[in-house]
DNA sequence: TCCATATTTCAATGATAATTTAAATATTGA
DNA sequence: TCAATATTTAAATTATCATTGAAATATGGA
């Protein structure tokens, strides 16, 4: 992962309604939630600023969005969540055993590929 | 972790200096390093920038600094780093077994306790 | 086709964050 | 105590991001 990249998903991140909508959509699993249900979830307007906030989700590659009927579901871009876990950590104390382990999360609906890595 | 706690935590992290700074703190473990060794093997400069960044990062509680000599040493905050990656996935695909596991990440030379979570 | 629901877009304003430049503080050794 | 190294602080400018308010687009059902 890139460093730009990973300055766009942690700014995208850090904001408290996107890091809800974030956290809500994790939880979600790969089919996501319509734009007002997650907005009744969080208890905001399912208006032009939620709107805007989940374009920020997926212009930073964390979400993606597709048309169902006549919602838009939004859902994790969990090889995005998981690439930026990873680069945050990576060759934590310079690579000396130290219980470092890759964050990883996969949708089980998907797929049930372990995603632990080599830790070095 | 609260979520205004991890808010400013990502926002600290959302710049690219500070993304570098960090991982350069991940890697070098809980001694961390001096400021002109940042500047140094970042390639940037020993300024009043740098100074204000590394206090973004210790605002945020990603970081600690000391003062050793004439020198101001600069580390990552190990636990606030875990609590954030788990906080990120947390409950990941609402609890269905789906390989998530929190990042975790503690320098050897602290401890050698494993800091494998429960994983749900 | 017309209305209601669902979501997005846009332009303008207001709020925050980053860089610059310059001066200030702290520690060590001569 | 003077000079040198190391790092921080502050005020002003510039850049970036978020909210507001209102209009626009899309889909499905009457």
């Amino acid at each position: 992962m890139e460093l730009t990249t990973a300055t766009a998903a942690l700014g995208a991140l850090a904001h408290e309604t996107r890091l809800q909508v974030f956290r809500l959509l994790v939880r979600a699993g790969r089919e996501g939630l319509p734009v007002g249900r997650i907005a009744e979830e969080l208890g905001v307007a399912a208006d032009g600023r939620l709107s805007f906030h989940l374009k920020e989700l997926v212009a930073a590659g964390l979400a993606v969005s597709r048309q169902e009927g006549r919602f838009v579901y939004y859902a994790t871009q969990y090889e995005a969540m998981n690439a930026l876990l990873q680069f945050l950590t990576e060759d934590c104390c310079g690579g000396v055993p130290c219980d470092a382990e890759a964050a990883a999360c996969a949708p089980a609906a998907k797929t049930k590929t372990a995603s632990r890595r080599k830790s070095a």
